[in-house]
DNA sequence: TCCATAATTGTAATCATTACAAAATTATAA
DNA sequence: TTATAATTTTGTAATGATTACAATTATGGA
């Protein structure tokens, strides 16, 4: 038995051959690749795959928590204020809200590694009249 | 004198009559408008008004700090590792760096206002090996 | 007025993502 | 096994924001 299989399995997801092999390839590859990336990378060895499954199959480890999309961008939007803050983006109705929350500075461990010109601090989730809206 | 075009002009930016317009929509639309958005409230006003404009007239008043781009989206990425932690992007090679920084959460201000489902922060800038790299 | 420069426009290209229907595969039942 | 249903995968076309770029227009000084 395969690790991979029944980690899927717990989580009602038929582990088809692809599915396993694209999931293992997230495992071993932690850098954060691309769908373009990993489409490339299996290719080779999944001669048939279409880049549609490997999104579809992505969207699926995603809606199970199994793996987390890095949203880096999207629709520009502008802002006059350019002191820091962090915003709240209501995924239902899209409306984007100011916080007060500046982000966070990197401590002595990164200082050094990076140069921070720009942080960004985004939350996600339903804001409350959305809530209200519901059953 | 318009204090518009003081601040433009203390940018060395010639205050043309499309630049002051679209710097003043976004004095009174701080909700942060797309370009679509700022584009039609406008063309009315200014009939001729090309999209191109806006996205050049963005990008001229980022490039003074004078509007911040709220960047949320872009190629997505995938993570295997779904606890919370930061990134930081490089700007130069965009390479993509694991940041040991949970997002903050959100005080008792705005915790019944908002249902955060997920946070995203993210750091851009020049990773030290870019920086070297540089003269 | 003439000319150089800058600003603006309009159209075409780019490119990641999504939609969707067809094809292939797998599971289930007769 | 065979038929049938359900699921998975594929391939192509549409979408839509952004960018490239060349043409046009406006501006300001000589
Ligand atoms: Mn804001
Ligand atoms: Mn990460
Ligand atoms: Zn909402
Ligand atoms: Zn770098």
């Amino acid at each position: 038995m395969d690790a991979v299989h029944t980690l899927l399995m717990d989580h009602q997801i038929k582990p088809s051959y692809t599915r396993v092999k694209i999931f293992k390839y997230l495992q071993e590859h932690k850098n954060h690749p691309t769908v373009d990336e990993i489409y490339q990378a299996l290719t080779e060895e999944l001669p048939t795959l279409s880049k549609t499954t490997v999104y579809n199959t992505l969207k699926l480890y995603i809606d199970h928590h199994l793996v987390k999309e890095l949203v880096l961008k999207e629709q520009k939007h502008y802002d006059l204020i350019t002191t820091p803050h962090a915003h709240f983006k209501c995924d239902r109705c899209e409306q984007l809200f100011d916080i007060a929350i500046e982000p966070p500075a990197l401590d002595e461990t990164y200082e050094d590694a990076f140069e921070v010109r720009d942080a960004q601090l985004l939350y996600h989730g339903v804001c409350r009249s959305c809530q209200r809206s519901q059953a």
